[in-house]
Parts: C-alpha cells; structure tokens; sequence
DNA sequence: CGACTTTGACCTGCGC
DNA sequence: GCGCAGGTCAAAGTCG
C-alpha cells in the first residue's frame, strides 16, 4: 500500500509539474485570476477543537480572503457553545418567533418539525455502535414492517444537549445496524465523537442549502433516488422519508466497501443528490490509514473521465453536493486522525480540471498537500 | 444511591 | 373526526 501510494504520489507530483510549467503567469489581481482559479470551491471542515498552527492560520488567511473575493463557503466546524451557530439553531428551535434568515431557519420555516437527520449503516454485532458520545436510552417501540425494535436514545454528555438517535436493526440483513442521529451537539466533543458529529452539522448544511438551491444546480446533480447516481452508483433510502435525512452508508456486499453520502428530501420536491466513495473494508473502514487515501482515490480512478467532468461541474454548483462530500470526507478524517486532530482545520479545495487527465487526481492532490502524513 | 433501562401510556402529525 | 404510526414521557425496575 506505502508502495502504491508513493507512486501515485509522485506521479501527482509529475503532473503538477507539467502543470506549472504549462500555465501562464497569474495576475496579482485576484479578481482577475484564471479561470481555472475562478472554478475553485472552499470547504472548511470539522474543527473541533481549537488550535493554533501555523498550517490553521495560513488556512484561515487563505480561506477568508477566498470567501471574500468570491462569497462561497461551508463551514462543518463543530463550534462551541461561544461560537454562536449552535446557539441560533437552538434558538430558533425553541423560539417560534425567530427571525434570522440563516440557511436553516429558511429550512425550519418550510419544515417546522422536520429537523435534518443523518443515517449511519453499517455491519455492527453490538447493539448500538460505538460513536464516542455518551447517550441514554429513553424509549423502545416497534416499528410498522420491522420486527426489530426500534431504540431512542439522547445526548447526556450535556444536560441540554437536544442531540438524539435511532438505533434499529435493518429489516433486509440484521446484521447491519441502522442508525440515525438528529440535532446539533451543544458542547465540546471528544475526537472519537467528531465523526458522527461533523456529518450530522453537514447534515444541517446540506439540506438549507439545498432548500434555497438554485434549480439550475439541482439539474446537474439530480437523480432518482432509486436509480443510480451521477457517479454510477445506487445509494440507499433513508430510514424516515418524513424527514431529510443524509445517509452514510458503510456496508458493502462486495470487495470494495462503497460509502455513500446521499441527501434525500419529502418525495413531494424531492431532488436527492448523492456522492459515492469506495473504500477497502467493511469493519473499521473509517479508522483506516488505506481508507482515507483511497476514498479519494478509488472514487476518482473507478469513475469514468467523462464523469470526471460531470462530477466537478456538480460538485462547483450544487451545495448540497459539497455537504454531502465534506461530510463524507470528515466522516473519515475525523476519526482517522484521531490523538492528533486537536485544532485541525483543513482547507480542501477543488480546482475545475484543465483536461480530464488532471481532473482525476485535482482532488487528491489538493488533499495530500494538506494531509502530507498520509 | 445514582445512573440507566424497560415499558405502557400519552402526545402529535398525517392520511383518509 | 378517526385511526394509525412514530416519537416521547415517566414510573418502576435493574445494575454496579
């Protein structure tokens, strides 16, 4: 595998070289940048807890001048109470009156009791699997067309805390575990607990972009939920259809694990979107050092170029499908870098591929220049 | 004794 | 309005 990956990466090294050397010299003014420059999207990821790098200010600096030449962002960080996001989500959860026209309060307006969900599937023999938080069972039920019974369980880590989840045996194969979380954590998580957590935020994000997504988005990215995605792949329904849900599905009948990200809303305007990555294995596939790299790479190398510069055309326009992917992204990042992740900030960029050559390894490379350890 | 689980009752949204 | 199903509550029981 070390084998194969410095390969590949000196083979990312060639071709920016080759890049480099073919570009022309780019203005200072960065409103008058190259079109490749103008294509790129900013995705600011979970960062848990606070740290002082050199890497994390270079990254701030880099990532605020973007947003401010350009107006795009997404921000997944787990914020503390301080930080203010969790507290107008609150707020406007408990306050009918709320007036902030913030993504969500848009999404909750449309979607009173409708909160956005996040799916987990995954092969799991325990009862609950082990997402790093502390949760208390509060009730059971049985559920219409599943002999399993269904467990709710809340966030106790903190008292106030408004996160929940489901935990339920699939009714096809019960030896995956189904389980969904719903709300956003109201206090300092521990690294084993950002997983879950970053993609229950991009959960969030996901579907208040996707409520104000502009249609010319949505027809780029927009498939049957039943049918396979841009990328070639099936992804699975959501547990509830009642609510938007994001599914992150870690189960596999084959070699290759495939882990979808997939956003499904109310059948009545629905337009899921979805990203799919493979990876190596299907127990422990997110702790794996292999799973990280090929996540990025498998997905990149198995779709086809034509699709290559589908995928980035989606990716640039639709929001939903930046959520989808950085929750993907942070799923495994998160826990995989996990004693060491301690204020890490990760800035991932993706350039519009100056041939559908480079198109293939833009992210890859944008991803190990932030993540050399890998 | 406190934390947690179990379980029947109750509440609420939704379709008819 | 009614019935159904999902979700929550809270008293009683269990466990360390």
């Amino acid at each position: 595998m070390i084998k194969d990956y410095h390969s590949l990466k000196m083979h990312f090294n060639h071709i920016i070289q080759d890049d480099h050397h073919h570009q022309p010299k780019k203005s200072t003014d960065p409103m008058a940048a190259s079109d490749d420059e103008s294509e790129f999207v900013s995705l600011s990821l979970g960062r848990p807890f606070s740290g002082d790098s050199k890497r994390e200010k270079m990254i701030k600096k880099e990532s605020s001048n973007y947003r401010h030449h350009h107006g795009l962002e997404l921000g997944l960080d787990c914020k503390s109470k301080e930080e203010g996001d969790n507290d107008n989500i609150r707020a406007s959860q408990k306050s009918p009156k709320h007036h902030s026209t913030s993504g969500d309060d848009v999404f909750l307006q449309h979607n009173p009791s409708k909160k956005p969900r996040v799916s987990v599937r995954a092969v799991c023999n325990t009862q609950t699997l082990n997402d790093g938080c502390q949760w208390r069972k509060y009730g059971q039920k049985i559920a219409k067309r599943n002999p399993c019974p269904r467990a709710y369980y809340r966030c106790t880590v903190s008292s106030s805390c408004p996160v929940r989840k489901q935990v339920q045996r699939c009714v096809d194969d019960m030896s995956i575990l189904i389980t969904t979380y719903e709300g956003t954590h109201d206090h300092p998580l521990p690294p084993s607990a950002t997983t879950i957590a970053a993609a229950t935020s991009a959960a969030a994000a996901t579907l208040s972009c996707s409520s104000s997504t502009s249609p010319p988005c949505h027809s780029v990215s927009a498939t049957p939920s039943t049918s396979p995605n841009l990328l070639g792949f099936n992804f699975p329904r959501a547990a509830s259809q009642s609510h938007p849900t994001i599914v992150l599905d870690l189960t596999s009948p084959n070699h290759l694990t495939k882990f979808s990200a997939s956003t499904l809303f109310p059948a009545a305007h629905s337009t899921p979107t979805s990203l799919n990555f493979s990876s190596s294995s299907a127990e422990n596939v997110s702790s794996s050092p292999y799973y990280q790299r090929n996540l990025i790479f498998d997905s990149n190398m198995r779709a086809s170029e034509k699709h290559d510069q589908k995928m980035f055309d989606a990716i640039k326009c639709d929001p939903s499908f930046r959520s989808a992917l950085a929750a993907a992204i942070t799923s495994v990042v998160g826990t995989n870098v996990e004693g060491k992740n301690s204020g890490l900030d990760f800035h991932l960029s993706f350039s519009q591929p100056s041939s559908t050559r480079n198109g293939s390894v833009g992210w890859a490379t944008s991803f190990f220049s932030k993540f050399p350890q890998l």
